[in-house]
DNA sequence: TAATAACCGAGACGGTACGTCAAGTCTTCGG
DNA sequence: CCGAAGACTTGACGTACCGTCTCGGTTATTA
């Protein structure tokens, strides 16, 4: 996956590389990033915890951003939706997935430096993109799904709509620092039913749709 | 604003501070930024740029991040809509400034170290959440206004649609590694309207809408 | 005396400066070195312990060097040993006085500040040899009674044999690390009317000649 | 010897440290003292001259003090003198060996920084100690065997003794700021001859004796 | 069975930036 | 003009982290 050049399924000579590394390595990273947040995540830390040395690790992965993209795709990894028959059915499950992933504690911060590394230039600019790309595409599948079943309007722009698909959760988590809930979930599924729905299939769906309660408080507009 | 305790109007005892040293190092950070990328940030490059101190300005913001929140704000800061009468003009207005505003450059770099400083814990949390809370005012006001004008319907959550609205340019800013552009502004703007608008009022709008025409390539969703 | 340019007595116009601030100052110095250590002696530091502002300082004293020198010069200055008719006797006299001064506490402190300062080839290099040389006036003339009297031999020179008498109390200060104690003055007076005197004069001097007894321990060649 | 904890012989596991930097590093403090001064000395400076980084010059010295102790003992490290059957011929040997030490460039300046570290509690105190323990080794030696062949008085203290030899050149050098010529050797080792030495054993010695003949300006008491 | 190649832990290394501190100067107000 | 207060420049300090390199030693595949 993104980063570790883990194929080395050849075996050439020499001694093998021992998987343990890698597993303690990721693990390290997560449980850092967790228990004392984003600036605890030290190359030396992260050795010392997993119980690795440094240049084991950068054998693994060339550099600290491409660890973090692969501890944080252990936890965000690539979703596949099946076939529900229902462009608002697969929407939820998209969302409620997503909603629970983020909702691990760390995810946050791991997404964060994730961000923010890719912001700079020399470095592992490329394999975000991938990320990202990976994470966008079981939302371009479902839309995809929806324009054939005749759901979604044909005139809909697939990348602009993903976009609008995949951002709130993030946003809501990043930018104004909360937990996405299932309130938000449910608002999410309906507005965006209506966004890309055929004008008629908009009509009122199951009554009473609370699937996992995670939370509900702070219903109603005006309060 | 965020960081700088900018309120020293009372004029205690001993030398006032120089409002050309604040201006002077926000614009540096900004410069450098825009010209060499965030790792050029450095507090001694901004301090040499901007021809001041490194105490003067640990004087101003406690740490580099502080600074950095104050540089972005000066980029995308607050923003305030007139009423147009109508909730797709107005939704425009809103995405076309935003637009704008991280179109210019340096300014994704900007709000990735946003996004990663408050990630962390002991830091400028508070601030950020401010910072972000003014951004997403402006859509909040603009959805009331259309519930008002009975454009929106009533059970659209309000926070929720904001959310919906300002996350797109955003993500598309950071996670896709994109500048967003004409065409998507125009697609979320009519996916917006649809999303929280009456099912009836969703009709077909101003024909040819393409305003600025910033750049429309890529059109098409099967290339 | 050194480095304070204090005889303003001419009084120019305006506001005459307050005698308070150069006492506080002086007196700053000397608690703060006693009490913190010469790491404590910060010009802020002095400003604040002596309610003093910090030009205030520099208006009296160009450098800290100076400052020090002056706070010094209130410890151990120059001294007048009157003509007891008997170089032993003065002798006994200069090292006591001297050894008494340096036993003060902080003055080890001040005076390896004072050495210290005085490599620098910029600063108060002249001012420092000044005080020097009126440290060492008392030994030279009592010398050079000696010589009037008969008591010193002709052929000795007194500027080394001045170095000889003066050295030995700062040394075991300084590059020892230990403050000089009446044992050192009896032996080193014993040692050097032997070593300047005439031959037949180094004759036993006064059975038990312990003055003042700050300490006698550690005595006898081999422990 | 002093500071550097340089017993790193058991050889433990990891990287070996390299004796090129700490060779470098030292030779690097030597240097610059010597041909810009004390205030040259910086660590920036001493690591960019001997091509070495700031960090691997820390982990051999805990401080700038402790490194400056350092290099002053590659300098004015412990003499040894033989036995040469007589105390004047030592006493002359140990004060030449020493004055030829002071007189190298920069050592002055290394002393003057020694002196002031070790006046300071928290640091190098003990190392200091050490060193000068060291240094006055060499001094109690050739005492010690001029009471053994029956040449000093067998009532002399060794140790204040042993002060009057080692301080007047140290103070000649640091206190009056001159370097100690041949001149003040010589008188020296006439004065405390005769200061140590049985009455009857003061006979006047070998008639001309300017060795080196450094400089001999300035003879004569009465100018 | 031996050689060889790649691995491993430990930790030193160069480089770069951080945030702090002190010295000495300058600027404002008030006496 | 002096004095208090405090901001300012300069320059060094000691620390932290990244990514690399160098040891001694281990583990597998090849010869």
């Amino acid at each position: 996956m993104a980063g570790a050049q883990t194929q080395r399924t050849e075996r050439g000579p020499g001694r093998p590389r021992q998987e343990r590394v890698t597993d303690a390595t990721l693990e390290a990273v997560i449980e850092l990033v967790t228990e004392q947040g984003v600036k605890a995540v030290t190359m030396d830390a992260v050795a010392a915890r997993a119980k690795v040395s440094k240049p084991a690790i950068y054998r693994r992965w060339p550099s600290k951003q491409a660890l973090i993209i692969a501890a944080a795709e252990t936890r965000v990894g690539p979703l596949s939706v099946p076939d529900l028959g229902d462009i608002r059915a697969e929407l939820r499950e998209v969302l409620t997935a997503r909603s629970a992933a983020y909702r691990l504690p760390g995810t946050a911060r791991l997404l964060a430096e994730l961000v923010a590394s890719a912001a700079e230039e020399g470095g592992a600019r490329g394999e975000y993109a991938d990320f990202t790309d990976r994470m966008m595409a079981e939302t371009r599948t479902v839309l995809q799904r929806g324009i054939a079943r005749g759901e979604v309007r044909v005139d809909v722009d697939i990348r602009s709509a993903a976009t609008l698909v995949a951002a709130p959760l993030v946003y809501r988590l990043l930018a104004e620092g909360e937990l996405p809930n299932t309130r938000l979930v449910d608002d999410l599924v309906d507005l965006l039913v209506r966004a890309v729905g055929q004008p008629a299939a908009a009509a009122p769906p199951e009554p009473g749709n609370v699937t996992s309660g995670i939370d509900t408080a702070g219903r109603g507009n005006k309060p």
